[in-house]
RNA sequence: GGUCCCUUCGUCUAUCGGUUAGGACGCCAGGUUUUCAACCUGGAAAGAGGGGUUCGAUUCCCCUAGGGACUGCCA
């Protein structure tokens, strides 16, 4: 049996991280076993659901790489579909019309509250004829069971079991014929083929209510993973006070996206002792199995560190596009063909010491500017007369040298002994002229990217 | 209030009855070093509490505590 997996977010908001994370397993789960993974929205919530959030999740989604198969289908297309569903379940005696109004809801659950008692709802037109029936508004509600337990099988959590009488007879059909989420996730579900439903576990208790629908109908169930939420670092649910929950702002802060993976992968799921690893590995060693049961806190240390890491192995290439996009999704000016091929060439010696975009660029930045390179004020200090004359006096031996790492590194080494400094001691003031900073790439590596001529005219322009 | 779920170093986690409870991030110390990093070596650091079951519990069961989810004509 082909795996179908799905996302089904709401597009009532940002692509949450939590949610990108959902949606990174669904995707590892089906990548991972030659499957399909699509992509269904849930705007079943006219008010609250607009295009522009649509929008910014397929956008979360694509940086993140996470690719669906065939369309993205929106739920409301299926409104007919899910009506009558709804109607077929009336008709067969499985829901019933419920005349009472929200207020007379809304009254009773105050008063439940009041008296700490249930505040399940029991309809008084569940067992009432149709000759009873007024002629007024309705909605369809399901008929649940009152007695016995539910025990179904999650992949995650286990068996877990709930008393029928916990169930209410939900809504299915609004007085205004349209479908609710629980309905409409049911029925597309099984339209569409969906064979693991991977989600958050606030929707453990609806998956009790989903299953009556299930069983109504007669249809085969998915099997399920319920997946433990994200919490922020003082262990309460990932919000806006902890900082960055939107997928678009963690790319925007720079992180890439191959990095944001593999965290997010490894938060609330293992493979072992692995820490580090490619797409193609996640794919291999996904598996239901392997995801825990307690929620995870997000650690930014961690993310960042498996960022380096990925920066260090990216391709050159890649990275600098990825670099690019970053920078436009940020709202700043991408890099000049001149600004990038510098950068590309440079990338060898910053690779490995960046764990974020804007990192990267920092490191890089003795490359991306033009001359005269204006020196900082910690860099200032290290131009001092002395310092400057014997930079003056590089550069002639500099002129006939040979360009090359271990040339580089005698000459500069020599002139230096010839003062009776340490290399140490002319590294300052070469990172100065050549950077303007006083924390940049090693000074040889920076000599390297820059070239001969280059090179010598900062040089040149910090000794005069 | 009710129902369900969760609980191993600060954090992410391994362990599927017998381990000196392992790894990673972070932290601390030392080393390397042209700065910052990176890197190398070493170190501190955990089974929420209480009962059982068992020759033996982190692991199985129960209770307590703490956390979370759900309890809508939202999704």
């Amino acid at each position: 049996m082909t795996v179908v997996t799905r996302f089904a977010p709401s597009p009532t908001g940002a692509l949450h991280i939590g949610s990108a994370r959902t949606a990174l397993f669904n995707w590892l789960y089906a990548r991972g076993r030659g499957g399909k993974f699509l992509l269904r929205i849930e705007d079943t919530d006219k008010a609250r659901s607009t295009d522009a959030n649509t929008q910014i999740i397929l956008d979360g989604l694509n940086w993140l790489g996470l690719d669906w198969d065939g369309d993205v289908s929106s739920q409301s297309d299926h409104a007919t579909r899910h009506a009558e569903v709804a109607h077929a379940l009336l008709a067969d005696g499985h829901a019933y019309k419920c005349f009472s109004t929200q207020e007379e809801i809304e009254t009773f659950r105050e008063k439940a509250r009041a008296e700490k008692s249930s505040t399940l709802f029991r309809s008084p037109w569940r067992d009432q004829p149709d000759s009873a029936h007024p002629d007024a508004p309705y909605v369809i509600r399901i008929k649940a069971p009152r007695d016995g337990q539910t025990t179904l099988h999650d992949e995650v959590q286990g068996d877990v079991t709930w008393s029928n009488d916990q169930l209410d007879d939900m809504v299915l059909l609004r007085s205004d014929g349209t479908p609710v989420y629980m309905l409409a996730v049911v029925v597309d579900d099984h339209d569409m083929g969906v064979t693991h439903v991977i989600r958050g576990d606030d929707h453990l208790a609806n998956a009790f209510r989903q299953n009556l629908i299930y069983d109504a109908m007669g249809w085969d169930k998915p099997t399920l993973a319920h997946i433990p939420l994200i919490f922020g670092p003082d262990g309460k649910k990932l919000s806006k006070r902890h900082g960055a929950t939107g997928a678009a702002e963690y790319q925007a802060m720079g992180y890439p996206a191959a990095g944001m993976r593999n965290y997010l992968a490894r938060l609330g799921w293992s493979h072992g002792d692995d820490e580090f690893f490619t797409d193609a590995q996640a794919k291999a060693w996904f598996d239901l199995s392997g995801i825990g049961k307690s929620p995870a806190r997000f650690d930014f240390k961690k993310l960042e560190n498996i960022c380096g890491q990925h920066i260090a192995i990216a391709d050159d290439a890649a990275l600098l596009q990825e670099m690019q996009d970053y920078l436009r999704a940020k709202g700043e000016t991408p890099l000049s063909d001149a600004q990038a091929d510098g950068m590309l060439r440079a990338l060898y010696c910053l690779k490995e010491r960046a764990k974020t975009f804007p990192d990267l660029i920092e490191k890089a930045q003795f490359i991306l500017n033009e001359r005269p390179i204006v020196p900082d004020e910690k860099a200032a200090k290290n131009l001092d007369n002395v310092s400057r004359g014997i930079l003056g006096e590089l550069t002639p031996q500099l002129q006939n040298a040979s360009w090359s790492r271990d040339i580089l590194e005698s000459v500069v080494s020599s002139v230096a002994a010839s003062h009776d400094m340490k290399l140490g001691k002319l590294a300052g003031p070469l990172r100065a002229a050549l950077a303007g900073r006083a924390v940049s790439p090693s000074v040889f590596d920076m000599m390297l990217v820059l070239g001969r001529d280059e090179t010598i005219a900062r040089l040149q322009d910090a000794s005069t």
